[in-house]
DNA sequence: TTGCATTTGCAACAAAGTTGCATTATTATG
DNA sequence: CATAATAATGCAACTTTGTTGCAAATGCAA
């Protein structure tokens, strides 16, 4: 039998995958994410988190949460057409590096797009390039619907 | 004859015709965004502007002007990723749509780079895309040289 | 040149996001 | 199971970016 240190609820086990911690406030979040039908910013999800909880979780804890998130691969950040950062779960089990990915400026949902990626372009003599970006931007099936 | 009001310095005048004022503010501004080569946000233009002429236009005044040049097509307005609202001139005097910047990220300098731009993945139906933007980062020959 | 609406500058405000630090919670280890 | 190490949290204060109201200045038409 494997007892595991405390619960390994499977999210649980998922967020310790990357090295860090199992937080309440992490799985909380995370859950959230996960049932949320569109990418959600900072403040609707404190709205939602006080919702079901009232003064749950700290403002800063929430940045640094999703944030964190994100910075693990667990949540895409993108900024919205209005400029605010929306978060969005991603999809598990996905490689993101080696695919173009399409970021809807309307809701700021980012999404993967099976395409090549182009051959680095030819620099003039002297130039190293670290790193190359293909960023498309657009609207979204969904907020085209929506939109109109 | 026709004397004109004031100053038709084509600009003016241009400025005029979308029913508003010409004043310097607008001028300047509107000149300054036709000869930047990259989207600029507000607090570039701002800094621009004192550098020229120290306490020359408001913050807030300069919010407006780049709020009503985008309201009246002479810009375009959107935020860049990491929220912050870039102003560009809709109708420059280079194009820049159809080549590709590079970025040194030790001068932060940006260069031209002639290289065939490629060509638009295909997207998921309901897809939009509006921009596509290819975006190269390293050191630049200058940087190459200097540093080592 | 004068009248008047449009712009500007100023002050104050608001929203979004960040930083430093003391306290608390998670987890590996004995 | 106890506990020490350290990662994460909460709190307060701060920064940056953008907005609003209003009095004073300016552009423009007549």
């Amino acid at each position: 039998m494997k007892p595991a240190s405390k619960a390994s609820s499977g999210i649980a086990d998922t967020l310790r995958a990357s090295g860090g911690r199992a937080t309440a406030a992490r799985m909380r979040v995370l859950a959230l994410l996960q049932a949320a039908i569109s990418p959600s910013s900072h403040s609707e999800m404190e709205a939602l988190l006080n919702k079901e909880q009232p003064a749950s979780i700290d403002r800063v804890t929430l940045y640094r949460v999703l944030d964190w998130l994100a910075d693990n691969g667990f949540a895409h950040k993108a900024a919205d057409a209005s400029g605010v950062f929306r978060y969005r779960a991603s999809t598990p089990n996905v490689d993101h590096t080696e695919h173009i990915h399409f970021r809807c400026t309307e809701c700021g949902g980012i999404y993967c797009v099976k395409a090549p990626i182009p051959r680095t372009p030819r620099l003039p003599k002297g130039f190293h390039l670290t790193r190359m970006n293909l960023d498309l931007q657009g609207e979204c099936a969904r907020c085209t619907t929506l939109h109109r």
